[in-house]
Formats: structure tokens, sequence, C-alpha cells
DNA sequence: GGCCGAATCCCACTTACGAGGGAGCGGACG
DNA sequence: CGTCCGCTCCCTCGTAAGTGGGATTCGGCC
């Protein structure tokens, strides 16, 4: 039972022990092969255009450069490319930035064999794939109120601790302008205060911990 | 080259992906077999309760009993179990706290194989296993002020938001105490207002995001 | 015993925050 | 075209947060 043909799969995680985890789990498909490897976005980016992968599967939250300018970067060489996200979070804003960064399916990390490789399957037929507990993540984003571009420049800055004039200079805005801000986004996030926010934030993803 | 005897070894992750990457990586080597393997804490009380194995790799984020509680439970009932902790994560706080529960060692998901068997041969010969990357996390705590146990306390109603007011009634103590604490713990962590502890804490592992 | 540091608790004061309004201006979209 | 919505700015007001001090208790240590 030879296949009728191989696929190729680039692989893109930081962490050793889930590449060598997901190598373990293709090797089991006959007709696939991992064609490659990367630890972080910069070297995912290189190896699709030198690989031409059939499917990536490509973490989000790595360094040097994140899973979601990788997908953007891989998606402006390569229209087609098939990009499978394989995260632990399942904030609904990493969810909705990586498919509007141009992911075709997104799946978590405690899935087993039997939703990865469906799920590439799915991508290699052109179709998406996202399971329900991903997109219910996403029902819910769409009946809450979602932030604006502004408001989450604010709460990018919120989480370093700045005070609202600290803001308010860094974006060039007066303090008042920033309090009216924090007053929306209070009510998007339904929270009562910003330390509230700060942890709603991180865990919906839409902002995520700094380096240092 | 039949190996003198076999080491038995428990795997403990809630990522499946990542069980079956240490499956892989100790597979190749031929006196280690994982006898076992286990999704969260309770399951690997259990576990090691029934398989006795010679060193359990375990992760600490884990959904239903975290890795710390499992530790302290498997090494009340097994004081000469060794356990190798494998994290994602690197607060000093995390990193502490496992190895004052009764872990070994600790090493980073990261961490390729060769990192990882020999820490695992490390503690099957009776010794500690801790990389420089990590000895120097608890350094630096050590530098650092250290926050007392109802400071910790105070913290983790911090990260829901709570107002010192009703922080104080959760723990029987009047605002103005809780004031006086927040203040130490301004000062312990270095930052200037309880939005910058929030992500200072839950970058050193001091706490963690509430689950929902 | 006596000293010291750490943890806990208390008070007075200044500042920042958040609620409750309102208003003008721009682009997007039907 | 008008309407909505995001961004900006404005004012007031009550309350919470953060800063300065000081008091207490308790255990360790010389």
């Amino acid at each position: 039972m030879k296949p009728s043909r191989t696929y190729k799969i680039l692989v893109v995680d930081d962490h050793f022990v889930v590449r060598a985890g997901l190598r373990d789990i293709l090797s089991h498909e006959p007709d696939f092969i991992v064609a490659g490897e990367a630890a972080n976005g910069r070297e995912a980016v290189a190896a699709h255009a030198r690989l031409l992968p059939d499917v990536t599967l490509m973490d989000l939250r790595m360094p040097v450069c994140g899973g979601l300018e990788a997908i953007r970067l891989i998606r402006e060489n390569s229209p087609a490319a098939r990009i499978l996200v394989l995260s632990s979070y399942e904030g609904d804003e990493d969810i909705h930035a990586a498919l509007s960064a141009g992911a075709m399916g997104y799946i978590l990390k405690h899935s087993s064999d039997d939703q990865i490789t469906p799920a590439i399957r799915a991508l290699l037929q052109g179709k998406r794939w996202i399971p329900l507990e991903v997109a219910g993540q996403l029902a819910a984003r769409e009946r809450g109120e979602i932030l604006s571009e502004r408001e989450r420049e604010i709460v990018r800055l919120l989480v370093l601790g700045d005070a609202n004039k600290q803001i308010g200079d860094t974006l060039g805005i007066t303090e008042l302008t920033v309090k009216s801000h924090m007053k929306n986004i209070l009510a998007k996030l339904k929270v009562r205060d910003r330390t509230e926010a700060v942890t709603v934030a991180l865990r919906r993803g839409i902002v995520h911990l700094p380096d240092e």
C-alpha cells in the first residue's frame, strides 16, 4: 500500500519536546513526512520559503519572532500556504488574530493524535479546521464587545503598570482622553478596575506578559 | 549490550503532544522504559503508587490537580520518590516551590534530549539536577525580597481585581492593614502600583491566572 | 535577658482612579 | 445623505489607592 504521494510538513515550535512529539505522531502516517523544523518565527519563514511544505504546524508563543508575524510573512510570500496553528492557549484574541493573519486551522496542544492528523488532512484538502471548543471561543468573542486598536494599545501600556498620565504622554494624548478610553475598556471587558482588566486581557490573549 | 537493568519512568503532562515527545525521546535510551503516563496531578499520584517508577517527569501547570500538590502527595506516600520537573516557565517562585515540595530536579521544556536524559540519570544516581539558567533564577530570588505567606495571599486576591476593602473583608482584617501589606508588596516587587504588581507576580510565578 | 528584624496592624494625608455625565470631529457604511 | 462609532477632549465628584509615619507582637540570635 504505497501512498499515492507524500505530503511535506513543516513543524514550528520553540519546545524541543513538542517538536519530537509531533515528529513521532506524524511518522505514524505513511504519507506524511516532516520536511523540516523551526524553533521560532524567523526560522519558520526561511524554512517555509526553502521547503514549500504542504502544511505548516505552527505554535504562536515563540521568542525572536512570534507565530502571528510568521504567518503573515509566510502568506505574503506564499498566499496559498496552509498553516495549522497548534497552541496551548485558547484566548479568543489569539484565535481570531491567527485566523485573520491567514491560518487555516487552530488546534490545542492537548489534542491527541486523532485530532491532529484529521486537522492536517482537512487543510490538505483545502478545508478549514476549527474544533468546537475553539469555535466556541470565537463565538463568545463575537457576542462580547471587541476592543478597538487604540484601546488595545492602551491595555498594552496598562500591563506595564503605567498610570493614565504616563500612558497619555506615551501616546501623545491627554490624561483625560486616556481615562475616557479606560472607561470604555473597563465596560467592554466587564471588569471593575484596571487590575482586573489586566488579568482578563491576559487570559483572553488581548495582550501578553512582557518578556522582562 | 544488554543493559544491566531497566529504569521505569512515569511521564506526567496534560499535553498529549508533550507526552508523545517524551515517550519518543526516552525510547532512544535502551535502559529507560516509560512505565506509565498521567495527564494531571491526581492521575500522577495514583500512577506513582501503582507503578513505583524510578523517576517521575512532571509538568507543573495542569488541570484538576497541579504538579506542586502532586509532588507533595507522592512524596508523602514515597519519601524516596525522585521527581524531575519539566516546565515551560521559569518564574523563581515556581522553581522554589517545586524544589521545596520535594522535586529533585527542574528543567525547561525547550531543553533538548541531551539535557533531558542526563537530568534523569542524575536523579537515578540520587543527585539533584538544576541547570544554570534555573539556578540563576533561584539566586535572583535570594537576592531580592521574598514575599511572606500573608503577602502572597493578598497578591492572590489582587489578581482577581479585588479592592483593598474587599481583600480585607475576605481575610478578616481592616482595609488599613491591607494597604500596609500592599505597601510592602509594592516595595518588595519593586513596582509602582498594584497593576504592575500583578504582571510581575504572574511573571515570577508567585501567582497564576485564575482559570475563569 | 536584651536586642533586632519581620510580620502584622493602625492613622492622616495627597494623589490617582473611576463614575457620571457631555461634545466635536472623522471615517465607514448602509 | 444621515447615522453610527471610534477617537479626542472637557468637567465634577466621591472614593480608592499610595505615602508618610508609628505601634505591636513574636521568634531568633548574641
